[in-house]
DNA sequence: GGATACTTTAAAATCATTCTAAATAGATTG
DNA sequence: CAATCTATTTAGAATGATTTTAAAGTATCC
């Protein structure tokens, strides 16, 4: 089965329209590795590929993306949104030179959620970012 | 020793010009409650106070304080620059509904970071961000 | 008070992102 | 397969937060 095909298996599943331009996006982050990507990263990316695609294809592409569950949105860094391909519940190292994150397991993150909120709150989700700098 | 004298001796302090504009968002600041703001918040709450004040030099002001020490920079929400009076390492609440923010004690957070960073790299600094909502 | 450097300001510029509206292409049905 | 319906793509305009520009104003120091 190629990359292809279980992209498009992948969009399939998640009630998304088969367009070449998901499909094409689809194979690119789907892979063996996770990635975190910018909407602009992604699109230059794209480009170098030697294919055209407008920008706003790519904003609309990650947007449903993420609203089917295919990806995760990460704080944002610098002013720009990241989507993330590892759906776990996971947290981050950001290295503020370059804006690069990578991924902290859960098991090495404990913790201690004690001050409650405010009656009739609930948790939606919980990220921790590390960021990191070269030593000086 | 009023406010405004605590303002100025603050400013003064960390090697700032002594502006109205300064002391007047000093006063504002830094009493005696933390307190979260963005450079439109702040503006908001100047002109509610009928003062006028340029939006740039609200950022201006704000920066200057960040470059000084006497305010944090918070993870941005919703592609806001959020800055914090509270100096001490602690960690947020994020009302998702409002984009309010709330401290939680470090004392209430425990990590256990385990993955050390590639050769070379230090931590600067660590946030968490617990995303809360109202309970369905 | 006068020289100097820094600050404030209105307005324009920037940059990521979203919106608009028209053209295109995927899905569905007969 | 064709007709139809609807979702998607796209270029370009719009938006909103923030930064920059350049000119006028102010703080600090002598
Ligand atoms: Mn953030
Ligand atoms: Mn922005
Ligand atoms: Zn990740
Ligand atoms: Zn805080």
């Amino acid at each position: 089965m190629s990359d292809k095909q279980n992209t498009i298996e992948m969009l399939k599943k998640a009630g998304l329209r088969l367009t070449k331009q998901r499909i094409f996006i689809g194979d690119l982050l789907f892979g063996s590795k996770h990635k975190h990507v910018s909407a602009e990263s992604l699109h230059n990316r794209i480009e170098k590929l030697g294919k055209k695609m407008a920008l706003a294809t790519v904003y609309n592409c990650l947007h449903h993306f993420h609203k089917a569950g295919l990806l995760k949105k990460v704080n944002a860094v610098n002013d720009v949104i990241i989507f993330d391909t590892n759906l776990c519940y996971h947290h981050h190292f950001l290295n503020v030179e370059t804006g690069e994150l990578t991924d902290i397991d859960e098991s090495n993150v404990s913790i201690a959620e004690l001050p409650s909120l405010p009656e009739g709150f609930e948790t939606e989700s919980m990220e921790l970012t590390i960021r990191v700098k070269p030593q000086t």
